[in-house]
DNA sequence: CCAGCAGAGTTGTCACTTCAACTCCTGCCG
DNA sequence: CGGCAGGAGTTGAAGTGACAACTCTGCTGG
């Protein structure tokens, strides 16, 4: 352990800088949505991995561990959700059993107009002011950040004997 | 109808990696300040901002400018940390006027820690994986991003006299 | 003089997020 | 059989963030 200094001002900036750059990104696409869509973030990201799924009902362990969110926060937003008549939720077995999640037809149609949007948008605002060096910099920290950060990373090559 | 259509697989994947990085970048940068620290980056933002500034106390439309936070955001979290004892509000006219934003000592005890913590935080989850090369990317990425989104962007170079 | 407009700050409301406590069911094990 | 551990999902409380309505004061123009 070498001394617990703070960072240098110029590092400071640094970070500062991105901090800001993405949280300008984020908002400006999420007003996006909003205006343009009228939906959130959040809703967003529901509407989309419910709509990957193609017609299959997905359970709120599924769209938790996809989204990467805590279970609670799934529920909670299925709840404002299935208000707004975005998403149902179906009992699963006979007797009283797991809930399924589906979306309904108001929210396939929401989905299907919000990705277009949506796209068209992260395309202007991220993906195009990029440079052809930007992108695969930016793509391999990505990545990379993603593979030492998801919590969930548990693929050993190794045999598994668990 | 080509010219609208929605983002490439390969794009998507891109913007959704990107998202995914920043968010969990930043959620382990949260909780290393909540654990450590034991408080919230909101109020991080806020004692640093206020520490930047030396002894001097702080209106809410500076903070607001200086964070890019909606003044009412400001307000909201003033009240909050006013709460736990980190800033106090004081009168700046005689007569009942604007109100000022200071530190107090508890406040000024928490920054100063949480500054050596969360500098040593950044380091460790961004600075140091990053290889030079995208170092110099990403900080030029970060600074095009701000200069192309912030608002107000009417720094003159020239002096300013007003 | 005073009506009203503009600026600073506050408050309210609603949506989002996290954490922890809780319910309900299932499977296990004595 | 009976109970209990554990997983799935929900609920509640508190903090966070955005937006709009509101207060208060000073300024300004008729």
């Amino acid at each position: 352990m070498t001394e617990t200094r703070s960072l240098e001002p110029e590092e400071w900036e640094f970070w500062d800088t991105w901090m800001r750059a993405q949280r300008l990104l984020t908002r400006e696409l999420e007003r996006g949505l909003q205006r343009d869509c009228d939906i959130s973030k959040a809703e967003f990201s529901l509407l989309v991995t419910l709509w990957q799924a193609g017609g299959r009902e997905m359970r709120v362990g599924e769209l938790s561990e996809s989204l990467d969110w805590d279970k609670s926060r799934v529920s909670h937003q299925l709840t404002r959700m299935e208000r707004r008549g975005f998403v149902k939720r179906t009992q699963y077995g006979a007797d009283g059993r797991r809930a399924g999640v589906g979306l309904t037809a108001e929210g396939r149609r929401a989905a299907r107009s919000a990705i277009l949007v949506h796209g068209d948008n992260v395309r202007r605002h991220f993906l195009d002011p990029l440079t052809p060096e930007q992108t695969s910099v930016i793509r391999a920290w990505s990545k990379q950040t993603v593979a030492r950060l998801e919590p969930h990373h548990n693929e050993a090559a190794a045999d598994d004997a668990s």
